[in-house]
DNA sequence: TCGTTGTCATCAATCGATTGCAATATACCC
DNA sequence: GGGTATATTGCAATCGATTGATGACAACGA
C-alpha cells in the first residue's frame, strides 16, 4: 500500500511553503511566479497528490457530501431513487452517502447521527412511514445543524422541506379509472395499518367511490403489508368477494395478488381486473402488462435535489417548502372494460 | 437549524479543560473525580453533544467508514449486496459509503478517489467486468493507501484481495444439470463480448458439454447484454434452433428470453427447458418457477467483510487473498426430464 | 521543613489542510 | 543612497478533536 502524500511533503520537495502550494493547487488568486506554479503542479501530479478532504472540510466547514437514508435499499423503488439522486448530486459536485436503515425509527436515528457527525452538508430522508415510535427521531431532525429534505414520505407535523408524490391522488386515479371502465364492485388491497402512504392511497380510493355515489364497503377493503407473501395471504379473501376489479396499492402487493390469481387459475383481466402501483419490476414480466399508477423516482430525485440545493445556497425561505407531485396512470392490459349497464 | 456543539463549549460550561471532557466521554483510563465525570456526562447529554467525526478522524487517522463501489445500484443483485454489506459493516461499527458508478472505468476511478480523499478506511470494489480501458483505474488501485477488496468480479491480473463466486462453475453446473436431465441440444445466451463473468459462464457451459463428449456448436451460442431488451432481441434466434433447453446466464437475460417465449406462445418446460442465473427477482413471479444457479449476495458480503476486517486489523498476509465461492443449483420447475435414449 | 506520594486536571503538540496578514526581495524613481 | 511601489512568498492561527508529558496541590512521614 502506497503512502498518503500531504501538502507539506509537496511543499518540501518544491522548496516552497505549504501555503504557496495550497494557493496554487486551488487556483486561488495570488501572486506566485509562473515558474513556481508550474513546478508545484508538476510535483503534485508526479506524486499523485490528492488533497485530504477530511482536513479540508474541517477548516472549510463543508464537505460537499450529502447523505441519504432509505428504509431498504433492496427495494426497487428506493434503489432507483438512490441511483437517480446520486447522479444528480454528482452533477453538482456532491458525493452522496447512501445508507439503508431497515425501517425502524431507531435505526434511522442512528444513521442520521452518523451522517451528521461525518460532516455531510445535508441529508435526504426517506423516513417516517411506519408507525414506530419516532419521538427521538423527530426531535433530532428538528434540531439538525444542517438542511434536511424529506422525500417520498414524511414524519407528520414536522417543519421540514418535503418532496413527494400525491398518494391520495394515486389511489383516486386508479379507482376512478376502474369506475370509468364500468366497474362497480372494486376491492382494494392496502397497507393502511402500518403505513401513512397506504392510508392515503386508501383515502383516494374511497374518495373516488364517494364521488360517483358508490358505497364504501368495508368488506372490499383488505389489509396487506408491503411484502409479497403478505399480499399472497390476503389475496384469497379478496377473490372470495364479488369484486370485478382490485386496486393493489403497491408493486409487491400486486405481485402477491397475481401469484395467487395464477394459482387459482384466474385470468386477468378476464376474471378480474387489476390496477397496480409503481410496478417498475413487474413491467416486463407479466402477460398481460399491468395497468398501474406510476411515480418516477427520477422526478422525485430532481425535485429533492432542487430543494437541497436552495437550502445549501442559503436561498431557502424561512418556511419549509412542500413539493407535491402528481403520479401518472399508465394504461396497459390488465383492466377489462365492462358494458355500461352493469 | 441548531448549532453544532463542540468539545470546547462543553468544557467551558463544565468549567474544565477540553482534554478532561474528551477523556471522560471516551472512557479513557484517567484520573478525573467521579463527581466531575458525572457532571461532564450530564452536560454533554443535555447539550446533545456528538463528537465531530471529521476532526476526530483527522487525528485518529481512521474514520471507521468503508466505501463500496457498484456498477449500478438499481440492479437487484448489487442492491442486495450493498444491503447485506451495510448491515455487516454496521455490526462492527463501520459506516458504509455506497456509491454507484454507471459501470465505466472512468466513473469508477472518480468515485474511488472521492472515497479515498474522504477518508474511508477501506474500499469494496465491484469493478472491472466491462471491457473498458481500465489502465488508470488499475494504476490507482495498485497504489491505494488503504486496503481494497474486489467483490464479485475483478480487474484481471491485479494483486488484490478478491471474493467472488465461481462463474465458470455456475455455467458448468447449469449445463451439467441439463445434460443429466437428458438434454443434448443445449443453447446458451451469454454476455461474452463485454463481460468477464459472462465469458467464464460460457467456458463452464462448454466444459460441461466437452466432458460428456457433446459437440460445441457455435450456432447454439448466442450473445446478449445484461439487459432485458437485449436478451429479448437475441431470443428469437435461439428459438429458431433445434435446442431443447437454454442456459440463460443472468436474471435479466432470462427475463428477456421468457418474455419472448410468452409472446410466441411457447411453454416452459413443455416446449423448451430453461436454467436461469441469479434470479432473485423473477422467483415469485413465474409459472413455472425457474430452476437457476443462485449466488447469495449475503455470503459474498460476509466473506468480503471478513477479508477487509483482517486487513484493517493488520492481520492480512503480504499476498492477496482469493476467496472463491461455489454457487448453488436450485431446482424448480423449468426443466423437463427427457427420456434416456434421445 | 523538606521530600515523597498520590490525586486530579491541564498544557501543548498534532492530524492536514486554508487564508489573512506580515515580510522579504527586487525594481524603479528622484 | 534613500524611499516607494510591486512582485513574491511565508508565518501562524484556525477548524475540533486526541493524548503523552507535566503541573498543582494536599496529605503524610521523617
Amino acid at each position: 500500500m502506497a503512502n498518503k502524500v500531504t501538502l507539506k511533503q509537496i511543499a518540501q520537495e518544491v522548496g516552497l511553503s505549504p501555503s504557496s502550494v495550497s494557493l496554487v493547487l486551488n487556483n486561488r488568486p495570488c501572486r506566485i511566479s509562473e515558474e513556481n506554479r508550474k513546478l508545484i503542479k508538476e510535483v503534485a501530479a508526479r506524486n499523485h497528490y490528492v488533497p485530504n478532504q477530511i482536513a479540508r472540510s474541517l477548516v472549510m466547514r463543508e464537505s460537499r457530501t450529502l447523505g441519504l437514508i432509505v428504509p431498504n435499499i433492496e427495494s426497487r423503488f428506493f434503489a432507483s431513487l438512490a441511483g437517480s439522486l446520486e447522479k444528480r448530486c454528482r452533477e453538482d459536485g456532491y458525493a452522496l452517502f447512501i445508507t439503508s436503515s431497515g425501517g425502524s425509527a431507531d435505526d434511522d436515528l442512528e444513521l442520521l447521527r452518523q451522517l451528521v457527525t461525518r460532516g455531510v452538508d445535508g441529508v435526504f430522508l426517506v423516513v417516517g412511514d411506519e408507525f414506530s415510535d419516532d419521538r427521538a427521531l423527530r426531535e433530532e431532525v428538528s434540531h439538525l445543524p444542517i438542511p434536511a429534505v424529506m422525500v417520498d414520505r414524511a414524519i407528520e407535523g414536522l417543519e421540514c422541506d418535503k418532496v413527494m408524490f400525491d398518494h391520495e391522488m394515486g389511489g383516486y386515479m386508479a379507482t376512478r379509472y376502474l369506475i370509468e371502465q364500468g366497474h362497480r364492485r372494486i376491492a382494494c388491497l392496502v397497507n393502511a395499518r402500518r403505513s401513512n402512504t397506504g392510508r392515503k392511497r386508501l383515502a383516494g380510493y374511497e374518495r373516488a367511490l364517494r364521488e360517483v355515489g358508490l358505497p364504501i364497503d368495508a368488506r372490499l377493503e383488505f389489509e396487506s403489508e408491503y411484502y409479497i407473501p403478505s399480499a399472497y395471504e390476503a389475496s384469497e379473501a379478496v377473490l372470495a368477494t364479488d369484486a370485478t376489479a382490485v386496486f393493489a396499492s403497491s408493486d409487491n402487493i400486486a405481485l402477491g395478488l397475481l401469484k395467487r390469481l395464477h394459482e387459482m387459475g384466474k385470468s386477468i383481466p378476464g376474471d378480474i381486473s387489476v390496477v397496480s402501483y409503481d410496478n417498475s419490476a413487474a413491467d416486463v414480466l407479466f402477460e398481460p402488462a399491468l395497468t398501474a399508477i406510476e411515480q418516477d423516482p427520477g422526478v422525485l430525485a430532481e425535485h429533492a435535489f432542487g430543494c437541497m440545493s436552495k437550502r445549501l445556497a442559503g436561498r431557502g425561505g424561512r418556511r419549509a417548502e412542500e413539493v407535491v407531485l402528481e403520479p401518472e396512470l399508465i394504461v396497459k392490459d390488465s383492466v377489462l372494460e365492462l358494458t355500461k349497464h352493469n
